[in-house]
DNA sequence: GCTTTAAGCTATTCCCATTAGCCATTTGGA
DNA sequence: TCCAAATGGCTAATGGGAATAGCTTAAAGC
């Protein structure tokens, strides 16, 4: 009996693969081992049970996801970087959506959890984009948990939307995205301008 | 052996405790019965198996969230309305963790889905909530989604914020509520006034 | 080459969903 | 009131997947 030279990466890896192909709702132990070739028990060798698979597919989306926020905001500022990370999000639920639903509803345990780091690395490009923007300080958190859940919104209605395609899908999409655009231009000419409503595009 | 006198609706409703109890994962048939009073079995002669269970589910937190929207958003508009919908979702959510879990990627299988009917029912006051804004009637349907996608971004933050609270989560989510408010007067106020940016607060 | 470690295996247990088929209770019409 | 159909609950049995125990052999280091 050869050694099928695995370990928790290449488990991992499978697990995704089968959660996007078939749904993360059919991803079991059983599957998993089928695709690499190798007997159930085996698998716990390098994965301590289902929750710990299902949480390492977790990790790993969620480090993917940065990446490609990352990459697509590289070198672009403002609107262009705001509709890089949209579509960049919106093109990984699509081509993984296994991997994305084993994200959703996942907590990070502990400080310590890799999840917490993982989770802290991606929203790292999201600062940076707001940095654009020169916002209030202040402001700068409340406008990072606003983009998340809004790229969070984006993947859910990328998934959900099936029902009423009566409005094209992507113009939805570049409507949202200027909405926001225009939203912190505005935010940021509020700064040290008092609480005034104010759309002038700022200097930069 | 006396009648235990149940109905789809009553395994549903306890299908959905138990779910907001024990968290959406453990949803299992055999607690649902032990919660019941029942065999497993019996719950057969109600539900058609745990996947017709959990669309059961899904189908009362829909009409359940729709109901609390539209009993928060009666009798206001504007930036009332919105932030009425926002607190009555993430309230929502908070007291009910795993029927809200059971409405994640779940879609409507055709016109004739019960669930379809739900949706559309749930998505009616949102319309209306945008109504007040008089928006281009092009722009209404991007913004309904827009306004979804962001009601369920609400709700994801909610779930998984547990980890970063240096910043109050309510005053992001009041910052989130003026973003909105202030961006849809700016909509508004562009409706025949071309496509220049423009903040004034419109007439009503 | 030999020892140790670790990866894979078989066998087993347990739990859960689901089906089949039985029995009792309700209900409604004669 | 009584009988018959329909209905709701039950026990028993099947099947499948997760997980554990313990064995065996391949790889790695001396």
């Amino acid at each position: 009996m050869p050694r099928a030279g695995l370990d928790a990466g290449a488990v991992t890896e499978a697990g995704a693969a089968l959660a996007d192909e078939a749904g993360f709702a059919q991803l079991s132990m059983s599957l998993v081992a089928e695709r690499l070739g190798v007997r159930t028990p085996s698998l716990y060798k390098h994965v301590d049970g289902l929750g710990d698979l299902a949480r390492r597919i977790c990790v790993l989306a969620v480090t993917e996801m940065g990446a490609a926020v990352r990459d697509a905001t590289q070198g672009r500022a403002r609107r262009d970087a705001l509709e890089g990370a949209a579509q960049a999000l919106r093109g990984y639920v699509k081509d993984h959506p296994g991997r994305y639903a084993a994200t959703v509803g996942v907590r990070p345990t502990g400080p310590d959890d890799p999840l917490a780091a993982a989770l802290e690395r991606a929203l790292t490009p999201l600062s940076a984009v707001l940095l654009g923007y020169r916002l209030d300080p202040a402001e700068e958190t409340h406008a990072v948990r606003m983009l998340r859940s809004m790229l969070h919104g984006f993947a859910a209605l990328e998934i959900s939307d099936g029902f009423q395609m009566s409005t094209n899908v992507n113009s939805s999409f570049t409507w949202m995205i200027d909405f926001i655009d225009q939203g912190l231009r505005a935010a940021a000419a509020d700064v040290g301008h008092g609480r005034e409503v104010s759309s002038q595009i700022p200097p930069l």
